[in-house]
DNA sequence: GGAGTATAGTTGTATATGCAACTACTTGTC
DNA sequence: GACAAGTAGTTGCATATACAACTATACTCC
């Protein structure tokens, strides 16, 4: 390939070398990857599929240890239909439970079990030794903190 | 909720608080938001899917305007299988075509076609606008920079 | 207090993706 | 130069998820 006139790469058409594109692009694709392997590292050591670790950490987190369905697919990013199949199969394998709530009869409760709070403990011990290995190892604890500030910034929902 | 002795919250067992266990689930939650108002903002202003746009951007950067098969798996972070099919659906909408690869007859080169760099260049606005009003609005210069590194630093590859 | 609107969750259907098994080709070794 | 081992890509099958239509319940405003 031979360039007659200055340094122009692909001068017309060629935004894809955009600094905001090759960052979007960047965190999607680390993203991708992190997520893989941690995937594959639960499951084949646990077997337990990311997502329902995701959700099993929700429900850890939220006061009572448990969450209406909506919100578990707002803090998990899923659609409501593809939570209620997710939670259908959580709950087929006795990790979370189902409860009525009294004050909205349209609404589900969705509880952590036992066995899930043990499943979840197996699993954090897996996590945390892999971020050992790929996170901790690879970022500073102040490029970590700067890192959370930033995700947070992004993270916010866009102006109406 | 009461709790009788000193500070700590679900003390036995909960590393789920743990910062790198925290930075990690905010990295899959913000790029899980971002991946899908995009996605949703390309399809339904170019009728592009977002894994679509992915491989038609990574084929636009590459040498030549096109990868093997095994590349873009890679660059894309799908199995080989996944991309088999993803490609095909391209091929069928021509945005890409497959090539024999003369020097090892196993592999396939997979082109940008001059519809695929059309498609592209109009999700390319779309995307550009995105990022103004997604990214360009939350992070600074300097901060979109920093991410950059630390995203780059977390992309590698793990050690053997 | 009743009609209309909004909200929570589920289900039918389509699609996208991963894994494992497979074919075809290449490379390395003796 | 043939056989073993490795690599590139495809395919069968199972599964996970999204979207849209639907049901049931709650809220609002007259």
């Amino acid at each position: 390939m031979r360039y007659t006139s200055g340094m122009t790469f692909l001068p017309s058409a060629c935004p894809s070398g955009d600094e905001k594109v090759q960052l979007f692009g960047l965190l999607l694709e680390t993203n991708a990857r992190l997520a893989r392997s941690l995937g594959l590292e639960l499951e084949s050591t646990c077997e337990l599929p990311l997502a329902w670790f995701d959700v099993l950490l929700q429900l850890r987190r939220a006061p009572e240890g448990r969450l209406k369905m909506n919100q578990i697919a707002d803090a998990i990013v899923h659609s409501t239909g593809g939570t209620t199949r997710l939670i259908d199969r959580l709950e087929g394998a006795q990790l979370v439970e189902r409860q009525n709530c009294p004050s909205d009869r349209r609404a589900i409760h969705v509880a952590i079990t036992d066995q899930g709070n043990a499943k979840l403990d197996e699993a954090l011990g897996v996590h945390l030794e892999y971020l050992e290995g790929n996170l901790a190892n690879r970022l500073s604890d102040d490029e970590r903190a700067t890192l959370a500030v930033l995700l947070t910034k992004l993270n916010r929902p866009a102006k109406p």
